[in-house]
DNA sequence: AAAACGGGGCT
DNA sequence: AGCCCAGTTTT
């Protein structure tokens, strides 16, 4: 049965105007004090959902601020440099968000003045801007009621409306955006899917919800059960490779240290790190040979420092840290490039890196 | 439909 | 170690 089919069906025994009512009272009362809740500035609550995919509010937080000191407006980002934006997002992780960020805010400068789109299909089209990023701007920022599902939302209707979908699927995600059409409050449509979204965060958790404070309890199916931790079902995901590599800290007779940019696509595409050598292709007593192939350096190994263990969503990276010195040779290669510690500072670096600078800094 | 794409917190 | 989190893009 399609979505639309199955709609009324799962509504039928919901008060939808209680529901409301009970939802957006609460969310009122008790929604948290946080940066991007300042104002409806359409750009500042671009950047928060962008910010907040895959991301917990407290690690956001001063990121936002930071950023939004930094670029004010969509003129300032469209403006920034990316090295300086990545700069700006280094820690944060999923770097194409931010890439794609300021790649639709130059869009929306040299489109649409500046102003970011109110249309659905306008706005849907930026880069970045997917079903949920679309649905929170145009219902947070200008008040309009479309859906924005996220996981929190999936969560708490799967709990309220007992629905047993996998919503790892993309038409259990559809299935709910038919779903909040049917309950959405008109007149504030902002309170609303804010509302299903603070839900989430605050009352109805994971693992163990709170359903003894919860505003909307009369009205969840799951709790009627006494079956609200079974709620949502979702298809587990396979474990991560294990790939083994030595991180070089590589030092030349001025002191400084040998650092990379990484490619523009893929993963931690752009940003800079030390040279990693990969153990599954190169045999560890092979390391100087494959070094001077690939940079024309001949170096010692030193001393092993440390062992950096970097868990990936889809991967794990083992890296032994291991120190060398220059021995003779000159640099030969594309996007590698001697630094002092102090100087190396202004480079994004992933976090897997970053676990290697005390070994480096002054 | 499935895989790629980070990082941190919790159990 | 596994799961979760205010998802989107690419294959």
């Amino acid at each position: 049965m399609k979505p639309k089919e199955r709609v009324p069906f799962l509504l039928n025994h919901t008060n939808i105007d209680a529901f409301q009512d009970d939802l957006i009272s609460w969310f009122k009362k008790e929604q948290r004090v946080l940066p991007w809740r300042e104002n409806q500035d359409p750009y500042r609550v671009w950047v928060s959902e962008i910010m907040l995919q895959q991301t917990r509010v407290d690690t956001v937080i001063p990121y936002f601020n930071h950023f939004m000191s930094r670029f004010p407006n969509p003129k300032a980002l469209a403006d920034a440099d990316e090295q300086e934006v990545l700069k700006a997002w280094e820690g944060l992780g999923y770097y194409s968000r931010a890439r794609n960020l300021q790649n639709a805010v130059r869009e929306v400068v040299e489109s649409y003045g500046g102003v970011v789109p109110d249309d659905p299909d306008e706005l849907g089209k930026l880069k970045g801007v997917g079903p949920y990023t679309k649905g929170a701007i145009l219902s947070i920022a200008y008040d309009t009621p479309e859906p924005a599902v996220d996981g929190n939302v999936m969560r708490v209707l799967s709990r309220i409306l007992y629905v047993e979908d996998d919503i790892s699927k993309q038409s259990t995600r559809k299935l709910f955006e038919a779903l909040v059409r049917e309950l959405i409050s008109k007149e504030d449509p902002s309170a609303f899917n804010q509302g299903l979204m603070e839900l989430g965060a605050l009352i109805c958790t994971p693992k163990t919800p709170s359903c003894m404070l919860c505003p909307v309890q009369d009205h969840c199916r799951a709790f009627e059960k006494g079956a609200e931790t079974e709620l949502p079902i979702k298809a587990s995901k396979k474990k991560q490779k294990k790939i083994p590599y030595l991180l070089l800290l590589i030092e030349n007779d001025k002191g400084e240290v040998l650092i990379e940019q990484r490619p523009g696509e893929g993963l931690l595409a752009s940003l800079w790190q030390y040279p990693m050598v990969p153990l599954e292709d190169v045999d560890e007593e092979s390391v100087p040979v494959w070094m001077y192939g690939e940079y024309g350096l001949k170096v010692e190994l030193g001393e092993k420092v440390d062992h950096v263990r970097h868990v990936f969503s889809h991967l794990i990276w083992e890296m032994d840290v291991v120190r060398a010195v220059v021995k003779s040779g000159s640099l030969d290669h594309e996007r590698a490039k001697f630094v002092t510690p102090e100087a190396m500072l202004d480079y994004p670096f992933p976090v897997s890196h970053q676990k290697a600078h005390p070994y480096i800094s002054p």
